[in-house]
DNA sequence: CTGTTAGCGCTTTCAG
DNA sequence: CTGAAAGCGCTAACAG
C-alpha cells in the first residue's frame, strides 16, 4: 500500500487503518502486541506505519491509559552544577525505562511554583516526583500530604523525621569523620568549619561527622556559595582567631576561604589545610587540586529515579531508601600542620 | 456545599459539577473566563472546586486543545554546567508563561535518543524544541525536516547554511578578536590557540576572530575538556614550542592548559598568559582568577525559549534570530609577555 | 446565562 | 483472528 505523505502532516490511527484496509483495533493491536494479529496483515499494517510516519497521540494514549510516563524532578536550580549532576543521573534513569522528565526549578521556594509541581502529579502530567530539598524542610508536610497519592522519592536530602518517604542519601557523616581523620593524622589541633544550612539534616550529620575527630571545632554556617566562604574566614582573620585547618561543606566554600586566606597572605597549604566536600569538577581543576570528598550525584539521581520507576511500575523493592558511601579524595591542598 | 473529600482522591469535571448543582459545561467556563457565568453560580463553583481540590486532567485538557503547554529541550548532557546555564534560561522562560520543560540528553548522538525527542514533537507530548548541537551539525538534516512542523529554536550554536532556523548566539568572533587585542597590547607575539570541535561555526568564528591580531597563532583542536587542554600543553612543550599566550576556547581547556604549564614549572601569568572562554563560575573561583569571554549562557536560553513560545502563541517577531553581546574579563590570568 | 451533545485519538471490552 | 462500540475527561458548537 502507498499512500501520499505530505510532510508534516500527521495521521491518526484510524486512517492508518483505513490506508492499511482494517480497524483501528487492530492497528493498534499490531503496535503492542497486546494480541495476536495475522502475519500478513501485521505487515501491511506496518507497512502502511512506516509509509505515513505514523506515530501515535500521546496525550491520547495517557488519557485513555490513565498514565503519561513521566516523572518530575524539582531541583532548587538545575543550572546549578550540583543539581544537574543530579538530573543527569535521573534523566539517564527515566530515558533507560522509556519515561520523560520535566524539570521544575523550586527557586526560592516560591509558592506559585510549588503549587505547579504539586499538580503536575494531581493532574497527571506527571506520575511520580524526585525531590531535591534546598535550604529547609519546611515544603516537606505539604510535599507527604501529596505523597500518598503520587510516589516521590527524595533525592540527596533524607529527612529522618519521615523515614517512611524512600530517599537516596550519602554517608556523610562517615564522610565527614574521614576529613577529621585527616586533618587530625596531619597533625591539625584547631579546625574551622564552614558549615551548610543550619537545621538540615545533610548539615548536622556532617558536623557530628567531624567532631569525633575535632570535638571542638568551630562551627560557623555559610550559604553553599564561595563568597560566603571568603567572607567567614575574613571574619576569623580579623578576629585573630588561630586555626590550621579548615572543613567547608562544598567546594565552592572551600574555594572561597582559599581565596581568601591567600589574600591575606597565608599559603594553602603550607600555612592552612583546607578540606571541601562534593568533588564537583572544579575540585580536580584548580591548582592544587582540592582535597574533598566525593559524593555520587548522578549515581543519587539515578537511584532515586530507579526506585521511583520501580514504585511506578508496581516493583516492590526493600528497603527503599539507600545511602551511597562517600570517599575521601585526598589533593593537594592538605598537609601537615605547621609545628 | 460541603462534600467528603478524601486525600488522594480526584475528581472528575462532571463530579465537581454534581457537586455544585451545575453542568460540566458552567465548571469549564467559570475555570476558563472564556464565558460569562452567573457571580453566585460562579462562587459556588469555585467553592467545590476548592473544597474539592479539584485540577483538570492534563491529558483531557491536552487531547482535547491539541497543544500540550510543553516544551522540550536537547541538550548534549544536562549535568554539564554549560548546558545545564542554558537549561536555566529556558525553564526560566517556559515557567513564565506556564509552560512545562521536558529534557532530553542526546549523549553522543544516540540515534534511539534522538528518535525519542523528534517522536516528542511528532506525537505532541511537545510542542517545539530548543535545540543544542552537541559537536556536529551532522543531525540538522533530520532535524529541519521536522522543524517544518514543530518550531524549533536553535540555542548556543547557529548554523550558516541554514539562515531562516531561528538561533540564539553569541559574537564569538568579537569575543575571540578582543582577547587577540588584549593579549596583543600586553606584547604578546607568539600565540597558542586551544581550539573547539573543527567544523563548527562557533569553532571558525572564534578562530577567525583571534586571527585580527594574531594571523599565524598556531592552532590545534581540542574536546572542551580539561583534559586536552592539558594534553595539548604538553605536546608542545614537548616539541620546544615557543609561545607566551594560550586562547583556549572554553574555560575547562585553559584551566588544563594551566595545570599543565605549572607542572612543567611554567609561571601563569608570568611566564605564560591564559585566556579561556564562556565565563562559567569556576573561572572566578580559581586563584589567579581566569581571564575569559563571558557569554551569558542564561539568557542564551530565555532568548531561545522566547522566540520558540512567542512563534507557538503566534507572536511573529523579526527577526527571529539573536546575536548576544560577549564581553572580555580580565582576570588573573592575564600579564605583559616577557621581554 | 446555562445545558446538551459531539468529539479530540486512543484502548479495550464484548461480540463475532 | 478481527471489528464495533464505549469511554478516558475535557472543551466547544449549538441550542435554548
Amino acid at each position: 500500500v502507498t499512500v501520499d505523505n505530505p510532510p508534516g502532516r500527521t495521521w491518526t490511527m484510524q486512517e492508518v487503518a483505513a490506508a492499511a484496509g482494517v480497524s483501528a483495533t487492530t492497528v493498534s493491536h499490531t503496535i503492542s502486541g497486546k494480541r495476536h494479529v495475522n502475519a500478513e496483515t501485521a505487515a501491511r499494517v506496518r507497512g502502511v506505519i512506516a509509509e505515513l510516519e505514523y506515530v501515535p497521540n500521546a496525550q491520547a494514549v495517557r488519557l485513555q491509559s490513565g498514565r503519561s510516563r513521566v516523572i518530575a524532578l524539582a531541583v532548587p536550580d538545575i543550572g546549578h552544577w550540583y543539581f544537574g549532576r543530579i538530573a543527569r543521573g535521573v534523566e539517564e534513569a527515566a530515558d533507560a525505562r522509556d519515561y520523560g522528565l520535566v524539570v521544575c526549578s523550586t527557586v526560592n521556594a516560591d509558592p506559585r511554583r510549588e503549587k505547579r509541581y504539586f499538580n503536575m502529579l494531581k493532574n497527571g502530567a506527571a506520575d511520580g516526583l524526585v525531590y531535591t530539598t534546598s535550604r529547609s524542610n519546611s515544603d516537606i508536610d505539604e510535599l507527604t500530604r501529596h505523597a500518598r497519592n503520587s510516589p516521590l522519592v527524595l533525592a540527596d536530602e533524607a529527612i529522618p523525621t519521615l523515614p517512611d518517604l524512600p530517599s537516596v542519601s550519602s554517608t556523610l557523616a562517615e564522610g565527614a569523620r574521614a576529613v577529621g581523620e585527616h586533618l587530625a593524622n596531619l597533625g591539625h589541633r584547631r579546625a574551622i568549619v564552614i558549615a551548610g544550612y543550619p537545621g538540615l539534616n545533610s548539615t548536622e550529620e556532617r558536623i557530628a561527622g567531624f567532631r569525633t575527630h575535632f570535638p571542638n571545632a568551630l562551627t560557623l554556617f555559610g550559604d553553599y556559595e564561595q563568597e560566603s566562604g571568603a567572607r567567614l574566614i575574613s571574619d576569623l582573620l580579623a578576629n585573630d582567631v588561630q586555626f590550621t585547618c579548615v572543613f567547608a561543606h562544598n567546594d565552592s566554600m572551600a574555594l572561597g576561604a582559599i581565596q581568601r586566606l591567600r589574600e591575606a597572605g597565608l599559603r594553602v597549604p603550607e600555612d592552612v589545610s583546607v578540606v571541601g566536600f562534593d568533588d564537583l569538577d572544579i575540585a580536580s581543576l584548580v591548582t592544587p587540586g582540592l582535597t574533598t570528598v566525593r559524593k555520587d550525584m548522578v549515581e543519587i539521581g539515578r537511584r532515586a529515579a530507579g526506585i521511583l520507576l520501580d514504585r511506578l511500575e508496581g516493583i516492590d523493592r526493600h528497603p527503599a531508601s539507600v545511602v551511597l558511601p562517600t570517599e575521601l579524595i585526598v589533593r593537594g591542598t592538605t598537609a601537615p600542620a605547621k609545628t
